[in-house]
DNA sequence: TATTTTCTTTACCATTCGGTCAACAAAAAC
DNA sequence: GTTTTTGTTGACCGAATGGTAAAGAAAATA
């Protein structure tokens, strides 16, 4: 009946989700997202909408793509120490991926404002608290391991971590060394050995 | 000789800052600032070169300040517990103090990656650095004052500490209730207390 | 092959961006 | 009060912004 699209909606997307990824909303234009996705802008928009909702798009890809990440990290591990290792050594291991633009798409949505509507926030907002919830779900199974005490406060020290990720990133992106970082994870997994 | 300005360059500061910290550099536009400022965009012209010097002012002014706070607070403190608990607790009034926009200008300006030259990431990287240091020795006279053992990990700690003060500003700005930070500041310091 | 329907392309739109310039206003020095 | 120098003003600049409309190209159906 009618003409075919000549390209993969999925590979437009990851390809956009990169520049959004390495320069934010606002400062990602529809110029670079031609050039970035080989498409002309008209076809974007009949595509995607328009840019806001192309981002929207990226970011819940984004967001699915963390979240997977962390349940199968987290899954896999053998003890909860483990778990919680290998997650934080794959939070810096993301940022310096070298086929990935380095930080973190949801912190750079989080911190641009007012650029963004009650939907997007509510995205960002959904993966920390996944990151929250899988973190403490982890720590209580340590507790039932025994490899905590039984007055550990898993839920405490989930927001820690996860606020500790978060700051990882924020270093990572002021330029800090993998050494400072890995000094962090050091520090941070010691902590939990002291109880 | 000549006419003299007519306004306090100060004050003019104080007011573009707060432009600054609460939008960032790129989306902070010139309209914003001669609204913000009461300036005509020549006047600031003038008065500061153009947008990208004005925002180094205000950065500068920015970094300096909480230098300053950071080392009132730390300085006046009678442990090293109470040091680090008045500086996490300092960074949560920060945020939600009805007087200044929330956030944090130096983050804001960590993330906007590209929009940045070597001189101001230098001034970002160079808060990073002074927290890091201060905590530090915080942590050290605690040691020496028999807060903390001997084989206390003080750099690796404060680190931690540095990164989690970030992440807890990444928090407030994706939403997080008070109370969510309120329970990072106590796991906190509970495994402070732990060793 | 002709038709129909969608995708793609080119050119364009109004608006906003950071920045500038020339005219004007005011204050200190004489 | 005149002169001189600086601050202030408003109009303006080219470039870039997100978004659109209409014409052209291609593929599946008939």
């Amino acid at each position: 009946m009618a003409r075919t699209r000549n390209f993969d909606e999925n590979q437009i997307l990851e390809a956009a989700l990169h520049l959004f990824w390495e320069k934010g909303y606002a400062a990602t234009s529809l110029h670079d997202l031609e050039k970035g996705t080989g498409l002309n802008r008209a076809s974007i928009y009949n595509a995607f909408g328009n840019k806001r909702s192309l981002f929207k798009r990226c970011l819940a890809l984004y967001v699915g793509q963390v979240k997977a990440m962390l349940d199968s990290i987290t899954g896999a591990a053998a003890s909860s120490r483990e778990a919680v290792k290998n997650w934080l050594l794959f939070v810096i291991d993301f940022h310096f991926n070298p086929e990935t633009p380095g930080g973190c798409l949801v912190i750079l949505s989080a911190l641009e404002r007012y650029q963004h509507d009650q939907e997007t926030k509510e995205m960002v907002a959904s993966l920390f608290r996944h990151e929250r919830k899988v973190v403490q779900r982890v720590l209580e199974e340590g507790v039932q391991r025994g490899e905590f005490p039984a007055g550990f406060d898993c839920a405490g020290v989930a927001g820690a971590i996860t606020a500790t990720t978060s700051g990882m990133v924020v270093m990572a992106m002021a330029d800090a060394p993998v050494s400072a970082l890995q000094e962090v994870f050091r520090a941070v997994m010691r902590l939990l050995d002291g109880k």
